[in-house]
DNA sequence: CTCGGCAGAATTTTT
DNA sequence: TTCTGCCGAG
């Protein structure tokens, strides 16, 4: 790839065509070097050059779409057509933000300022804090993250005095990100779509929900964009600024966008008409989040005239690989379709299919065969275990560490999402911002100071009726004699601390503030104190902390930024194999891919099984798909006959999914006895004494066919049963109150009431048990 | 107010 | 297994 060329000036003042007549663009796209586009294949050329209207690339897994992008973007800016600030380039990941910026910049030999690359949500954001109060906000609103807000939502919940149990805030939260993610206020939800959700209160919640954000000055995330429609809608003005300053508009995976985000782009795109979606519909994963396929497949009536470009070659996989994936992905109906093909004329190594008797043995097979790939020179970086479950890495770090393997666990729990981390930052919140009452609620009593909950309940009860926030309240508390002497003498102690902390704001550097802030809080002390074995690293994650505070201009850009920006991306160099979930793995690539789990029930996951129907099946196809085209030369499908999940032993049927690979592309093998004949054949040469048999393809997948058929009959009475749980909100009918059921540790029972999937059941043994409706089996 | 113990429930994916 | 929430003792 062209490292750096030799370019015309580049500067934010560039002579853009500001009124852009096609005469100036199609000088200006002259002014392109050739240098840039040649090595483009022609679609590839194609869908850089399409720079004016609606054009969406459908790009294949493999086939360069990264590069499109940036050279789209790097063309933009050279040939002069547009300013930094002209454009506009939404992501979904930091990553993919930060990619795109970095190749660019190689591709230009200098960095861009001034242009609005970023994820959707740190656009939003941005243009959240030039116009808050549009919204009903202070343009120094907080960002939420998941935790405040099931902290919120569960007193709001409390609030409305409806059980935690029956309507956890998880599950509010969920329906109320969705109807975001759908771009609807409280006010846009559909009358019997609200009666419906969770019987009327997920709405009602929502309501509150709403109303308490903007008397905190906060956002959630779904909030970044929902508001930014709203100032859309309610300010014409604010509206048609950014249409005029966005003349081009990029969006990368658009299969995983959601309503808001394509409401948002097609407000913001419609002046210049110039927006370019890169995506793939076989890859979208991420409905379960909101992300509507129908974005992308609908795309062309979406955007009339709208230019479709396909990117078929493949660049990464071997002929086997792409080929399996490809008969693997047929099986879904609803696509757009697209043929990837390959020059390469070496075919490469058939996908190897095994079959194991559980789990552990699946962990000792791939890692030997780790082992093995390792010392016949194979990099562990370019080796992936890929996962449907997070829970699934843990037998395979065992068996890594055993073997000692270096490895690292991708993906996980995020920096920020630590505890410490949440709770250092909810200090240095409240520092910042003192009517931070969520921060205030967080650490309060964090460490241990005596400020339980009755000490709260009393400051909250104030707050209320004095509509203030919970520091002020509290300020006001302790010059009464409200509280006990000792309470009152710690939380004026407390105010005092936050009071000095403030004064502090400028005078020292806030990297030395948040250090001293930690400290005299007894933050670091109570850590110092605990012997547990996480504490250190605790305290190793709070110095960190403090280390990237450094970096930033203000403490209000570093909070910014940890709320939306922070991730752990371990830059480390060193040679490991990474262990990470399938959803985690998109956008990578790896020489050699390992995919285990490959079961019934585990992948396609059983959750998507009952709960999602035909489309969710078709997603987790889509996973699968995802997976396999990971790999560049090696890829190895892995399924056991057993597994225990959180101490129970459950047999298992190895998936479907295997079941849809083409069988001239595979080679099976399954230990000893367990699929029909053995002789002997070994997988790795060896799994310990227990002999791997390669078996005749066919025979291995008439085996595995056999096995499908009568996990088929099962599937067909877990499909019904599944019908059930749904039943009032979709057409089958729901459990019937009184009829007798059956639950695998309860027994038999009766059923005395039901909503959604929550049942309350009078079992003949055990008594009155609410228990989810999922563990139900027809008797 | 804090802590320890116990029971019950449930596990995908992330800005 | 791991988390949460609840209860009772100190």
């Amino acid at each position: 790839m062209a490292e750096s060329l030799p370019l015309p000036r580049l500067s934010e003042s560039a002579p853009g065509n500001m009124d852009g007549t096609d005469s100036v663009r199609a000088l200006a796209r002259t002014a392109v070097p050739p240098a840039l586009i040649e090595p483009l294949n022609p679609s590839q050329r194609e869908a850089v050059e399409a720079t004016e209207g609606p054009v969406l690339v459908l790009a294949g897994a493999g086939t360069g779409k990264t590069r499109v992008l940036t050279t789209r973007l790097a063309c933009l800016l050279l040939s002069g057509m547009a300013r930094p600030n002209e454009i506009l380039a939404a992501t979904f990941t930091n990553k993919a933000a930060r990619e795109m910026r970095e190749r660019v910049a190689r591709l230009l030999g200098r960095p861009v300022e001034g242009w609005w690359v970023g994820t959707f949500h740190a656009l939003a954001a941005r243009i959240l804090r030039a116009h808050a109060e549009a919204a009903g906000l202070r343009s120094d609103f907080t960002i939420l993250d998941a935790d405040d807000q099931i902290r919120l939502l569960k007193q709001l919940i409390e609030a409305r005095r409806l059980d935690e149990k029956r309507w956890p805030a998880r599950a509010m939260a969920a329906v109320i990100q969705r109807w975001k993610d759908r771009g609807l206020t409280p006010d846009r939800v559909s009358a019997a779509e609200g009666a419906n959700a969770a019987d009327g209160r997920a709405l009602e919640i929502y309501v509150d929900y709403q109303e308490r954000l903007k008397a905190l000055n906060a956002a959630d995330f779904g909030d970044l964009l929902l508001h930014n429609l709203e100032i859309f809608r309610t300010a014409p003005a604010v509206l048609e600024r950014y249409q005029r300053q966005f003349r081009y508009l990029l969006v990368d995976e658009y299969q995983d966008s959601n309503v808001a985000q394509y409401l948002w782009l097609r407000l913001l795109v419609q002046r210049h008409n110039n927006l370019c979606c890169v995506g793939d519909d076989d890859q979208s994963i991420y409905s379960w989040r909101g992300a509507e396929v129908g974005n992308i497949l609908r795309f062309e009536i979406d955007f009339p005239g709208a230019k479709v470009v396909r990117l078929e070659r493949n660049y990464r996989s071997t002929p086997h690989i792409l080929a399996a994936a490809s008969g693997l992905i047929a099986h879904n109906r609803d696509r757009l379709g697209k043929t990837l093909w390959t020059e390469s004329k070496e075919e490469g190594e058939k996908i190897r299919v095994i079959g194991v008797w559980d789990g552990e043995a699946e962990a000792r097979a791939v890692c030997e065969e780790i082992e093995s790939l390792h010392g016949r020179g194979h990099a562990l970086n370019d080796i992936a275990i890929l996962v449907r479950a997070s829970f699934q890495t843990r037998e395979f770090e065992e068996r890594l560490v055993s073997l000692a393997i270096p490895y690292r666990v991708v993906g996980g729990v995020r920096f920020y999402e630590r505890a410490e981390i949440r709770d250092g930052i909810a200090y240095l919140r409240l520092v910042a911002q003192p009517a931070d009452d969520l921060a205030f609620e967080r650490i309060v009593n964090v460490p241990r100071r005596g400020l339980g909950p009755a000490t709260l309940q009393t400051i909250h009860l104030s707050a209320r009726n004095e509509g203030r926030a919970l520091l002020d309240s509290a300020r006001r508390l302790v010059a009464t004699d409200e509280l006990k002497p000792k309470v009152r003498s710690t939380l004026a102690a407390l105010i005092r601390d936050f009071d000095r902390w403030r004064g502090l704001i400028g005078a020292i550097s806030h990297g030395e503030l948040a250090g001293q802030v930690l400290e005299e809080s007894g933050y670091v002390a109570m850590l110092r104190a605990d012997r547990s074995p996480e504490a250190p690293g605790r305290l190793e994650n709070l110095k960190e902390l403090v280390a990237a505070m450094e970096e930033f201009g203000s403490l209000a850009a570093f909070l910014e930024h940890i709320a939306l920006v922070m991730d752990n991306d371990t830059s480390d160099t060193e040679d490991k194999v990474s262990l990470m979930t399938l959803h985690g793995a998109k956008g990578l690539e790896f020489v050699t891919v390992f995919l285990p789990g490959w079961e019934e029930g585990l992948f396609p996951h059983q959750r998507a099984l009952d709960e999602g129907g035909e489309a969710a099946l078709e997603e987790e196809r889509r996973l699968a798909y995802v997976g396999l085209t990971r790999a560049r030369k090696r890829a190895y499908v892995t399924f056991a006959a057993n597994r225990r999940i959180y101490n129970q032993w459950q047999s298992a049927l190895a998936s479907r999914f295997i079941g849809e690979l083409p069988e001239d592309h595979v080679a099976f093998a399954a230990e000893t006895g367990l699929y029909g004949r053995a002789d002997g054949g070994a997988f790795a040469g060896r799994a310990r004494g227990r002999g791997l048999a390669e078996e005749g393809v066919a025979d291995g997948m008439s085996a595995l066919r056999a096995h499908r058929g009568a996990r088929m009959q099962d599937a067909g009475l877990r499909a019904r049963s599944a019908q059930r749980r749904f039943g009032a909100a979709d057409s089958a009918r729901s459990f019937a109150i009184g009829e007798r059921v059956f639950h695998p540790k309860f027994g038999y029972g009766r059923i005395r009431s039901a909503d959604d999937d929550r049942l309350e059941i009078e079992f003949e043994k055990a008594g009155l048990k609410r228990v989810l409706a999922g563990f139900i089996e027809t008797p």
